[in-house]
DNA sequence: CGTCAGCTTGACTCATCTCAACTAGGGTGG
DNA sequence: CCACCCTAGTTGAGATGAGTCAAGCTGACG
């Protein structure tokens, strides 16, 4: 899926900070059975659901396009949409008071925003580069998934699946050095990549080093400098937008999990 | 909750390693009605439940009891049960294969153990005091949850509050000083504590010094200069077994939330 | 009364942060 | 087309918050 991402350099300037994402023609709307060919189904929420409740909710869905930089949701904001990415990625992010920044996950094609059905999102979400979404009202998929409990059952485990990375997110931020979290950031997105279809050598960077710091929970210059001597000791290559992994036993030793 | 927790002084030695968990004689069997009365009905999951669909529910319960330092699940392991704390508190934890130790969250009455019901637990569960708590065969209480649609909403709804502490506890482990991080565990903890009917200002502290440097991702030695500088400073007062608030406002900035 | 686990404290080290300069590439406007 | 600028990234030098190592304290228990 990121192949088909549009290049960074194409991307006109950022909206305006309140600029309303742009609703595309929806595709479904003008071409039912979209969702029955949709490329990330498979990896989605939606793979819970039968050919009829497929078509019920296409009914439901809106194509929507975020530019880089824009937000997707914002954080304690009221949660009118919830979405399910189809194609680029997503950093969820929180802040303190003061500025200091930590981001919480990245998301990639089949990934879903608003998982909680709550009416408030407890984060920010942005898109990293260009960004296709399937946006559902929160309260008519809420509806939906009252009628469909094996949905609910779905989400159900994306959300415990969300949780247990928040776990072992939680084990990197708290227990590892520099380096492993750099290598453990690295094996962990190329293995998501490769699930989606990707290379399992050329991993591209959507996010700024700046994203991966805050990330990671280290600062800019750790992250680069981490890279840096990763690149001095022969175990990955930096390459424009990303890196490509020459020694994968040895990142995969340091990423030790 | 906390003030009826049993004395660690009373505590008998550990059990050994594979101790098997004493099944008390089931109160619910004995005598029906029991999970009408339960103190922690109100915050735990079973609040989701009718009073016929609670008459059910207990039917699958099981009294177990833990004792200081026993597992309640470990990490990995087939998940046959699924738990709802009655009393005493809990660790949750994750290893790194070379044994430094994430302590993920801490769980209180009303808390559930397996909010996933996977078919294994990705994470181990250790009694931290006495514990006492509601088992359930976790196929049994998940056929409950396929039957009952409002039970798996409330599931769910747990699922997606412990997400957002996770990503709270993210920004702390990524983003926080020492003096911050053991300002916000306290402060979290009280509220916790009083939501439960504890006292606003006098904290017990079930869990060691080490168990709070690896929820904070510390070492125990930082933990104990930051509390000692704390109580220099007046912020709270060290006493047995835990401490006590004394300049809430102070605690609560530091906590910055 | 001795031992031991849990905790505290001190002295020193070091991984990461901070501050600052510099490089590279792309976009823009003259 | 060039000069400039701006953003992202890199690198260095020095500062520092938290870690490490090593005593020592305290209260509970045998």
């Amino acid at each position: 899926m990121m192949q088909d991402r549009i290049r960074r350099t194409a991307a006109r300037p950022p909206a305006a900070e309140a600029a309303i994402p742009m609703i595309a023609q929806c595709p479904h709307a003008a071409e039912p059975g979209l969702c029955e060919q949709c490329k990330v189904r498979s990896v989605s929420v939606c793979a819970a659901l039968g050919p009829d409740e497929l078509a019920e909710l296409e009914r439901l869905a809106e194509a929507a396009i975020f530019a880089k930089d824009e937000a997707v949701v914002a954080a304690g904001e009221p949660a009118s949409s919830v979405y399910n990415l189809t194609a680029g990625s997503v950093r969820l992010l929180r802040l303190l008071p003061d500025g200091r920044r930590q981001i919480v996950g990245f998301l990639l094609p089949g990934d879903f925003v608003g998982l909680s059905l709550a009416e408030r999102h407890a984060f920010s979400a942005e898109a990293i580069e260009p960004v296709r979404a399937c946006r559902f009202a929160r309260t008519a998929f809420s509806s939906l998934v009252d009628a469909k409990p094996h949905l609910l059952r779905r989400l159900h485990e994306a959300a415990t699946h969300e949780l247990s990375i928040a776990q072992d997110h939680m084990v990197l931020l708290g227990r590892r050095s520099a380096e492993e979290k750099v290598a453990a950031f690295l094996v962990g997105l190329r293995d998501r990549l490769v699930r989606l279809g990707g290379s399992a050598v050329t991993i591209p960077l959507a996010m700024t080093r700046q994203d991966i710091a805050d990330y990671l929970g280290l600062t800019i210059e750790t992250v680069s400098r981490t890279i840096s001597r990763m690149g001095r000791d022969r175990v990955l290559l930096v390459v424009p937008d990303g890196i490509r992994i020459i020694d994968a036993p040895r990142l995969e030793t340091l990423a030790a999990s």
